[in-house]
DNA sequence: TATGAATGAGCGTTCATTCAT
DNA sequence: GATGAATGAACGCTCATTCAT
């Protein structure tokens, strides 16, 4: 697949991917074009970009792995950590949007990847239910919640999503503040999982 | 601004519009040229479209404002027959979700636009700010709730913006149930904004 | 050839031919299309334009037709009241100075045309040696001056050429005072054509 | 600016330049498309000027910029042999028709730019009064001859466009003979520069 | 007399990609 | 490991003109 495993190849690849992450999030994904992500990158030629990424596609791929394990290394740390499920859902919560905080072009990036790269036939070039589909992965928690009587009785893959699209309509607010964000996220979905008192 | 008022041309207009909806919700934004556009629509020559609307951007706008229109309409009928806020929080969740669900590929689209369509220098070609920016509508009902009494006392931008993106979210899971997720979404907010029990 | 000769037909040629003058003059010819002249003639459509004249080239000899018989007329006035020919030429440079003084975007637009309206193989659409091409018409005059002995033996064609070419400039100078620049000119060629003192 | 600097880079660039011009001389600078100039050159597709050049402007500026060189050359050896005043004039003039006479199309083209290039707000591409304006520095040196009481009073500037659109005028006559219109030329502007006898 | 509607060809430019060192 | 050179296709848009009232 990659050219080179050398040191200097790897440097150059995340130089370009840095770039066009930087371009991307900038222009939007339609006007991020070879020749843009080469001038800011510093190089002379979209030459260089052919020659370590196969494709477009390849090079899209590049920035969402890297910005998705950055963020996966983040918030695994916060939600190791974590003793029960509501503490695990708060963990989630917070280290996700201070991810988002913390690397906002990083973030823009990928969601215009995601809204706006496609091949040529429409088909998405990076898909949302790919095999660690976070709201997948949510919606089990809400399930195992339910199932161990902790939280009450909802549809889990619902929550799932209304969860994540509130945490990704972060990344297009960047003037809120992420803490108080993350507080009323915690309040709002604490109270719409928990039994309703009897 | 537009070459004429007469019923043929709006005709076409509308025609034009349809068919940039189509093309916009299969392809993508960035897939949907005029040539493809044209091809849809059946009609020989892009030139018609460039006689029709002034630039690419005028086009995309008579989308946007083609379909917002519908949507309110609809949304109005049902809004304006609720009582309380209770019920006027949920004709808004369950009339949105329902126009979503008649109205798959129109919605797609201007998801779509919404993302993806951007001038040369990055500026967003529709802006979710505009006057009649849905969120800050939706605020101010929370607001409003909050001032009766009848609701908790929380971040009424944040709850918005979660609500939102929550029924935004239902356009890119086409297989789901409208009812079924309104419902859940209906029984969602109401435990989230509701007053604590004592 | 013309569609029509009433007063009003004859009205609206007029009215399109001031504008093409002026878009002309402003944007260069090669800037000056139907839609630019029409929005300057304040029309909605090109149709008019291509109703009231055959083609292009028809709507560029009108202008340029409509021009130079207003020059012809002003200068004919001045050039009939002269005496001898040392008169003839003076009233030639000072009328012809004067005209493209108080008719500056006429000028601007004949010459522009001149210099940049072709058809599609290269061939001018108003060709300088015309039935009245202005430079025979003055060499001719410069010889009989000759064969009357009243100026030295030169090159008729050649004197012609640098007379008509120093006028021409005028027009793209349109800062120069005219009753000076005239004056120099008088003196300038009243030297060159002269005979030389023995 | 340019992609490269290498000399297959500049060997492209000067074949694209030559194709430029003998488009612009042969159809006029209206019906030299990028097209018809990548025909003429004998490559294959448009895209290799855009490669080259950054876009229509940079091609012609370095049309002209070619063309203006060479003349410069071939007339700065002339002049530097000249002894006086007079000599100098002559020669100015003498070695600047043989250069026209030497390289009509290229002569023609530069001038179809001088008239016709124009971007879109009507601003012409190559501007006459920068900073080496050709008429400048003919009045310069005629005011200096004023200055040292070799030459009449006249206005300097006046005589300068005179003899500048007098030589220009030969590139639009072909058929002259350019050492009799050079001689004719010293002839006339002899005659009209020096001292009146007393 | 006027016009709205429509058209195919062409414009300069940009696209990601491939060739050949 | 890098790069200059080249490419055909496609882009949105404008052109003068024609059709049909």
């Amino acid at each position: 697949m990659r050219v080179n495993d050398t040191v200097a190849a790897s440097a150059r690849r995340a130089q370009i991917v840095t770039a066009a992450i930087d371009t991307i999030a900038e222009l939007g994904y339609g006007n991020a074009s070879f020749a843009r992500i080469a001038k800011r990158a510093g190089i002379s030629s979209t030459r260089l970009i052919s020659y370590h990424f196969d494709d477009k596609a390849e090079l899209v791929r590049a920035v969402v792995g890297t910005v998705l394990t950055e963020a996966a290394e983040h918030m695994g740390k916060r939600m190791r950590a974590a003793g029960d499920r509501v503490e695990l859902l708060t963990a989630y919560i917070e280290s996700n949007l201070q991810f988002i905080a913390e690397h906002p072009t990083a973030i823009r990036a990928v969601i215009e990847i995601a809204a706006a790269a496609r091949t040529e036939d429409g088909t998405p070039l990076v898909r949302p239910g790919d095999a660690d589909d976070p709201v997948a992965r949510l919606a089990t928690m809400f399930r195992e919640g339910q199932q161990a009587g902790e939280f009450r009785d909802f549809d889990p893959v619902v929550m799932a999503v209304t969860l994540r699209s509130a945490i990704d309509a972060a990344a297009n607010a960047p003037d809120l503040d992420p803490h108080a964000y993350a507080a009323e996220l915690v309040a709002l979905f604490t109270r719409a999982i928990r039994k309703d008192p009897s």
